[in-house]
This record gives structure tokens, sequence and C-alpha cells, in this order.
DNA sequence: TTGTAAGCGTTATCAG
DNA sequence: CTGATAACGCTTACAA
């Protein structure tokens, strides 16, 4: 079943018969209909290889992440499917790890299956140490492709962004807590991607813009780590440093800290609040809720989508787009 | 930059790099090093849609499933994706949503991408009413390719099961409940698919076997309910019915019954035990913590991508793998 | 508006 | 063991 049963059956030259297919304006309406008809009658579908060969496209994206499973990255990729399959674009989905130097392989893996955009899910894949051309394999990629950033920053011409700003996030919510009187703030953290460091200057700049002594204490963890972060808070607990609040950049850090203060008779959020990351489903199954930070997964990823088809489609899009998180108040802070 | 060039490069004909790279016997070890030296020096990577064209595959797989945000489906697919991929198959990933009628439209769609296998996972496309055929939309998908499913049940010359033994876990942690003395126990599910069905079964099973009067009450909700599994609980309490335990199909719906407990002052364990489903993070997010029944996706995946990768080889595979699930006991029940 | 024919870059079948 | 050469199924000048 090709290209050439349909001709016979409709009475027409192959390339009649692709050109109907792909939209092509020069075919009579007759024709056309003839065409559609037999098409339709023989159940047949283009065969995507030969397809792509001619076309040198198979209509699909490429999507890498350190991890799918996360909570918040499966999120984004779930919604970056779902716009792009919208627009008949289909997805390849490339799970990287960690390791930086996979994510050259994983890249080189993904345009070797002529992707026609690849879009990066994560800040981690923006390396920081420009010294080495870290992120090289980016910029190289984009020669091949046009390359979409989530939550990512990187010059480039064929380089488009969308990021949360991050540090505005934190710094307003650091505020917040300064206004009900807060002053030994603890930060938790996990990883030192852009995103991260982001996160934790918002939150250093709004103490020094406080005039709050920068002693806070803070800490590197895993980003999966709920008894990390416990242990972490108790081990402060334990040298009696005083602490009336935590922040966390992710809503699992932010349990850890609910699980603590539970532990120890502290009260929340009198004795202690806590602002987690992400407004994942975490923050609704802790007691009291979470209050935590939401940068709004889905918008992103539909400006990303939005980018990405107009960029395949020949047409201009943005090359850095900025977008604000909310403060969703729920628990764990006064008010 | 194709085979040619290779072939120039090499001085030998296209046919033998081609062999080069198909890694055919019949090349004679000195030409081989030659090709592969001129391959490695050009940077030379083979075209894949003229490959796909010759050898009518990609080395691809199609993974459905209906809703990649959910954190049980998120894991899976996570482990589906990097299994395959250490087999050098990429994966295809769509969503489908619940519609049925998507099923097949989303089927056609990726078979439509020649993909070698497609992966369904998820007991939800599985559908209950044989007499209108309505799976027969994977039967007509296996005479195209093999099929896998994961965590649902069919039958078919080309079909694939990976199965875990619902009716059995929920049966046993049941029996548990019952052993602690437990005589009025709620019963939370979601959803109508094979798998809630199994799990109701093994709940009415092992009362009916204890001979408890089956007049327990349990109900419908969606499977991200935290709050309805709540507001259910208490429309029961407020009713002044007996209540001294609640399984849920979902851990969600658990995390709803911990907080039900905590706002009406009813203590966790000792009045109330509380069994969750899927061991997901969220178990580790209350406090008492979730004792929940753990499947092991990362073993059911790996099992399943096993076979799929036996079955391409052309070896044999099992067509029905039951595997038994867990009990992980935490805070929420006695012992 | 339509058809002819030349690619696209492989793999696979023959000969040699 | 190696090399011509015919598929593979489609797109797209170029002609008509």
């Amino acid at each position: 079943m090709n290209i050439y049963d349909v001709s016979q059956k409709a009475g027409v030259s192959i390339a009649t018969v692709s050109r109907v297919i792909n939209g092509n304006r020069s075919v009579a309406d007759s024709t056309r209909r003839r065409v559609e008809a037999a098409i339709k009658e023989l159940g047949y579908e283009p065969n995507v290889f030969a397809r792509g060969l001619g076309l040198n496209t198979m209509q699909t994206i490429g999507i890498l992440c350190n991890d799918s499973s996360d909570i918040y990255i499966a999120n984004a990729v779930y919604y970056l499917q779902h716009f792009l399959s919208e627009h008949h674009y289909d997805s390849i989905l490339c799970c990287t790890g960690n390791n930086p130097d996979d994510f050259r392989k994983y890249t080189k893996m993904i345009l070797s299956k002529r992707v026609d955009a690849v879009i990066y899910t994560g800040s981690q894949f923006i390396l920081n140490h420009p010294e080495d051309h870290d992120n090289n394999y980016i910029v190289d990629a984009s020669k091949e492709v046009p390359i979409f950033l989530l939550n990512g920053m990187l010059e480039g011409e064929n380089i488009y962004c969308v990021v949360n700003d991050d540090h505005l996030a934190v710094h307003d919510a650091a505020m917040k807590l300064i206004r009900h009187g807060r002053r030994h703030i603890v930060y938790l953290y996990s990883g030192t991607t852009l995103s991260s460091q982001n996160k934790l200057s918002g939150f250093t700049d709004a103490l020094n813009e406080a005039g709050i002594p920068n002693r806070i204490a803070y800490t590197h963890l895993g980003p999966k780590d709920i008894y990390a972060a416990k242990s972490y808070l108790e081990s402060l607990y334990d040298q009696n440093l005083p602490m009336d609040a935590v922040m966390a950049s992710e809503d699992t850090l932010a349990v850890g800290a609910v699980k603590f203060a539970e532990e120890h008779g502290i009260r929340i959020p009198e004795d202690l609040e806590i602002i987690g990351y992400n407004n994942s489903i975490l923050a609704e199954c802790t007691e009291p809720e979470l209050t935590s930070i939401d940068n709004h997964v889905e918008k992103v990823c539909r400006t990303l989508t939005d980018n990405c088809l107009k960029v395949l489609a020949g047409e201009d899009a943005p090359h850095k787009v900025i977008r604000t998180a909310d403060l969703i108040s729920r628990e764990t802070t006064v008010n």
C-alpha cells in the first residue's frame, strides 16, 4: 500500500497524490476530492521514512530532561508533549541524568534522529564554567535545529528561552517573611543549577536589603531529600541556633521542615514559617499545608511551545521570555 | 556528507560501507578498519530516514499512557525510556487522556510513525465491554507490531503483559487489618479500570472470607482527589457510621484520609488504620507517614522492557508475567 | 492543473 | 570478500 496504489485508484499520477497530501494549492477541486476519496477508501498512510527522506523532517521534537520522574519535570514533559501533539508534532523523550558529560552525548543522539527542534527542560543543562565552553554542546546543536530552553538562559541566534524569575519570587517571599518579623531564616536548597543560584541570590539579596546580617544557615541537599532536610534542621536545632522561618528551593525540602517542626513541638506558623517551591501536590499533603511558590508550569510550557511552533513555521519568536511566579499562601505562613 | 563520501575516502564501494555500519560479517578486517577510520574522520552519521526506508524500522518504541504527569505513570515512563535507551531504542511518548475514543486515534498515530513496538502503560487501556470489541484497537495494532501492556491483561499472539497482582495485594492488606480486629473498613477507590476492579475485588473477597458483613462503604473518586476523599469520609462520619480503617487505591486518597482523621482528632493508627497504594513519595509526606502497597514499578518496567527487547530480537518471551506487590509498613498501621 | 522523472541516502540482491 | 545496481516511497523541479 503506497502512493502508487492511491494514484491508480484515483486515476492520477503520484505527483498529484503527493500534492493533495501536502496541501499544495494547485490541484483542481474535483481532482482533490477524487484523491481524498481514494486515500480514505484504501486507508492509506504515507510512509514517514520516505517522507522524511524527501522533506528532511519528521515532525518530531526532541525533549531532553534530566529525570522525567521528578514531579515538576513530569508535569512539564506532559504539557510539552500535549501542546506539541495538538500541532501534530511528536515528542521523543530522553532522560540524561545529571552527569554533564552525558548532556552532549544525548544531544548528539537526539540530533541524529533528525528532530526538528530540541527542548531542554530544566536549568541544570546550563553549566556555569564559561571558560570551559561548557555550553557549547547547546550552541553547536543550535546550528542544526532551533533550541528551546525551559528555565535555562543562554544567548544564541537559534536559541529561545522561557524562564521563571526565580530570583524575584524568592526575594519577594523572603521579604514577606521579613515583614512578619522573621530574622532567622534558614534557606534549604538543592543543586547548583542556574535556577538554584537565582533562588539563592534572591534570598540573600532580600536579607541584605533588609539589613539582616547574612549569617543565615543554608545547605546543599538532594532534590528529593525529605529526610536530609529534616535532619539538617535538627542539627541546627541541636546547636541551639535560632530559627524562625524556613524557605526551600523544592517542596520536598519544605516537607522535611514540616516534619522537623512537628517532631519538636514547634508551632507552625507561629514559631516557624515555612515556604516551599513548585506548588506541587506535596504542598497539599502535609498538615499544615505548605505555602509554596508556583511558577505555572502549564503556562511556561505553553509559551515555550508557542514559540517553538512559530520558529518552525518560519516566524519570529522572542529569544527570551521571563515569567513571574506567584506565592500560593496556605497554612505554613502567617496570613 | 553521506555514504558516498565515506566510500570515496575509504576507497571502497558504498555497499561495503553499509556492511561495516551494519556489522555484516563478510568484510575483511583490513577493509573494515579502513572504513571505520573514514567514518570517524568524517564524523559521518547515517541518515536515519534513508535507513528507516531500507530497514523499515527506526529503533523506536511508542509509549502510550493516559497522563504522564501522574506520579506513578511518570515513574514508569522514566524507567521504560531509560531501559530502552540502554539498548539504543528511542521512545516516542504520547499521552492519550482518559477518553477511550482517543485510544484508537493515538494508537493509529503512533503506528503511523512506524514504531517497532507499542507499550501501553496503565490498565485503563483495557476496556471492559467485550461485547463491543472495545479492545480491538489493541488487537489490530498487534498485527503490525508487538504490543506490551504494563498493568493490563489481554490475550493475543503478539501481546505481552506484565501485571501486578493487585487483587492479592489488597486482599492480603485487608486481611492484615482484619487480623488487627478492624471490622469497619472503608475502601476508597478511583476509576473503573481493570486494576481498580481487581483491587476492589481483593478487598471484598477478604471481607467475605473473614465473614465480615460486606456492608463496607466505598466510593468512586478521581485519582488525585485528596479533598474528595477527605470530604467523603467526613460525610460518613457525620452519619455516625462506624469506621476503624481506611484502604485506598491511590496514595492521594489515603492522604485525604489522614487529613480527615487529623481534623477530627481521630488517632492514627489506634482508632483508624490507613493503607495507601503505590508507595509514592506522598506516603512519606504525611504525618504519620502512610503504610502503602508497593508494586515495584522499576522491576515491572525492567521485566517489560526485557520482554520487549527479546521479542524484537526474535526470541520468545512470556505473554503474561504476574508480579506480587509488597506492603510497606509505616506509621498508619499497627506494628 | 497535471504528469514525468530525477533525486533523497540507505539496504539488499546479485554477480563476480 | 567486494562492487554494481535495483529497490524503498516520497517530494519536487521541470515540462507539457
